[in-house]
DNA sequence: TCTGGGGTCCTAGGACCC
DNA sequence: TCTGGGGTCCTAGGACCC
């Protein structure tokens, strides 16, 4: 049996973990925008991703707060250290939801179920809701259905009573526009999709949708919980409002980006290959631009060097369009070996030992590794010499 | 309801190669 | 002279998820 693990109004949650005079009050995460808001919010209409303006006028009482993101991590990180005490096989789906294997375990899955909500609330004082079934599909439902708070077995025998009257859109990659594409044909609900044949639904949506789909209906899912997923994509991207902004910004925008990019792909010890632009404009359309380099990198020079290329080649679009957002996302990551043999950077004092370490590495490493190594130390905040040539 | 900041996966066309 | 099939890589866009 798999668990979906799913923390409930998660950043709402640790606000009101972190401060007593929120509890029992509608909390709001965000003001621009909303990111989270507690269930007290909730049932005052407020949702994640309606606008902040909106948010406040369904509930007008609810405190704003902003957002404390490494809070957020270091909550997930104990969250995830309570789900890896239970079972090795983890798999993360976000920052607040995970897939555990139960099967190997002595313990009955329900029990174990009931065991991880009772840590995660001891331990982390985060509410946590968990789904229990045989299926990915079908354990990510569950927890839906029993949030907040809650837990939710669905038996192997109650699998098809539990899966025909769902909402199509409780089907995994069914969103707004599927689910309009299919209401259009008067299939409303699981049940509908899993009677349509396979071939019916492949010319609507296309062979790998329809046919996912198709599986998914008729309680067809045999993924397996996966560990040791990698990211395979980092990006940043900004807001910019109505405003129009010069070259000037906006160049300085992209160096930000870069910088910040470049300074988390070397923390985590990667390399991409594929730098894109991400543009949105003032009608909400986007743009993207690509680039694909012949040598992979993590210097933030050689990012910014590319996007710079990519934002001046999308120039005309710009000028006629109002930019609204600008973004930048890394692609087809890999591990920077080099780095990681060359130089175990962690207890390092760096300033002193680098010369030496460079000296120990040189010859077995190139130029380019030696740089993302003396990167990395600047990005840990380590006073960095530049070494000899 | 006029909209943040992350991500994943799929499709399709063109270039290029054998 | 006109013509094949298959494969990979790159770029751009779109849908979807939290």
């Amino acid at each position: 049996m798999i668990l979906h693990a799913d923390l409930d109004a998660f950043y709402a949650s640790v606000e009101q973990r972190d401060d007593p005079g929120l509890r029992g009050r509608p909390v709001i995460v965000g003001s621009g925008v909303v990111l989270a808001a507690s269930y007290e919010a909730k049932a005052h209409g407020v949702r994640t991703a309606m606008s902040g303006g909106t948010a406040r006028r369904l509930c007008p009482r609810a405190v704003v707060v902003k957002p404390r993101m490494s809070a957020y991590a270091e909550a997930s990180k104990a969250v995830f250290a309570v789900f890896r005490a239970t079972t090795p096989l983890v798999e993360g789906l976000s920052i607040d939801e995970a897939f555990l294997d139960v099967d190997g375990l002595r313990t009955p899955p329900a029990d174990v179920a009931v065991r991880l909500r009772r840590e995660v609330a001891e331990e982390v004082g985060l509410p946590i809701t968990v789904g229990v079934a045989r299926t990915k599909f079908l354990a990510k439902v569950a927890s839906g259905v029993a949030k907040p708070d809650g837990l939710l077995v669905v038996p192997p025998e109650g699998e098809m009573e539990f899966l025909r009257p769902l909402p199509v859109r409780s089907l995994w990659g069914v969103g707004r526009a599927t689910a309009a594409r299919l209401a259009r044909y008067g299939v409303t609900t699981v049940g509908d999709v899993a009677d349509m044949p396979e071939s019916t639904l492949v010319s609507l949506l296309g062979p790998g949708a329809g046919g996912h789909l198709h599986d998914l209906a008729r309680n067809r899912d045999p993924r397996p919980v996966r560990t040791g997923v990698r990211r395979r994509s980092m990006g940043a991207q900004r807001a910019l409002g109505r405003r129009a902004r010069s070259p000037e910004e906006l160049d300085a925008m992209l160096v930000g980006l870069a910088d910040r990019l470049g300074g988390r792909l070397r923390a985590a010890r990667r390399l991409c290959r594929t730098v894109t632009l991400r543009l949105r404009f003032g009608d909400f359309a986007r743009a993207t631009r690509s680039r694909t380099l012949p040598q992979a990198t993590a210097e933030t020079p050689r990012i910014l060097d590319v996007a710079r290329g990519l934002l001046a080649a999308a120039g005309p679009l710009i000028a006629s369009r109002g930019l609204t957002l600008i973004g930048l996302s890394l692609g087809d990551l890999r591990d920077d070996r080099a780095v990681q043999l060359a130089l175990p950077l962690d207890g390092v004092p760096w300033a002193g030992e680098v010369d030496a370490a460079v000296d120990g590495v040189r010859g077995r490493f190139g130029p380019s590794a030696i740089t993302r190594a003396v990167l990395l130390g600047r990005d840990q905040g380590m006073s960095v010499p530049l070494p000899p040539d």
